[in-house]
DNA sequence: TGGGATACCGTGGGATAAAATGGGATGAAT
DNA sequence: ATTCATCCCATTTTATCCCACGGTATCCCA
């Protein structure tokens, strides 16, 4: 597999649940992912192995700064451990729902390590701001 | 199990009973939890392996330090083991409560290795205030 | 290359199990 | 004897599991 990569959009139920693209599901089939934010325009899902990464960051974060955990916490706070179930679906809490403004529909990006969350409407605006990439295109793509 | 995650919230009952989240339940299946004070917005409990570590650093501190184990004595005097009973239930001492004033409801925050009892008001509170994250996000989440 | 069959996928709803909460009875401690 | 904690049972709500349908893409065969 090569990352986590393209768009799929689907519908919520009353029940808060959604399909888990059927091309993701392969990948992580078994495990479960968290499911998270922190950044205000969406939400982030990352399968166990980033998220083992992730979490160790956070640990040596608490240890390191003197802040009682305030930015940890803020983090853990949001998370949620889901796991796609017989028919490969996962369920948002409605407290993660409402942060990010989902109502409906879901916007799932892969972005190679992990799979984020969007409001498809946020995402066609985010996509409309002029990003500077100045040097950084030819850098990456030779 | 990814460690301590989300948010939950019940109601305590007239007996100072709490259901205890049932997703922590099932990792804490069996051994003795530690309940105590160490911050003054909230109360933490720790599972028997976080705990473990503490009461090694509490030792060790007090071995170090010629105050005659006065922080030590803080701590544990605040401290109670608890245990969910069959329906999952614990159970928080009146002067542990009174000390964040929790009264009725109490907000469960998943924070990895050990787990925080909040009252939701004061939780909201300390959401609301800017943590100063510059350059960590990136830090921990890549 | 076209058409049909088949498997998979997305979506919805109902049944079943679990969880959250309340109250009473029993037993120990003061 | 009274208070307090623990144990036990009951009820309501919530979440999980299971089955069912319709659409779509894929595969196979002509």
């Amino acid at each position: 597999m090569h990352g986590f990569l393209g768009r799929h959009e689907y519908q919520i139920d009353e029940k808060g649940r959604v399909s888990f693209p059927s091309p993701f599901r392969r990948v992580v089939s078994g495990g479960p992912l968290v499911l998270l934010q922190w950044q205000s325009s969406h939400l982030d899902l990352f399968p166990s192995e980033t998220w083992a990464e992730i979490q160790r960051n956070l640990l040596a974060h608490r240890r390191a700064q003197r802040d009682g955990g305030a930015y940890v916490r803020r983090i853990t706070a949001s998370a949620v451990e889901v796991e796609p179930d017989a028919h490969g679906r996962i369920r948002i809490p409605p407290w993660l729902r409402e942060r990010i403004g989902l109502d409906g529909t879901v916007l799932f990006i892969g972005a190679l390590d992990r799979i984020e969350l969007w409001n498809p409407s946020s995402f066609d605006e985010q996509l409309a701001d002029d990003v500077d990439d100045d040097g950084f295109a030819a850098q990456i793509f030779g």
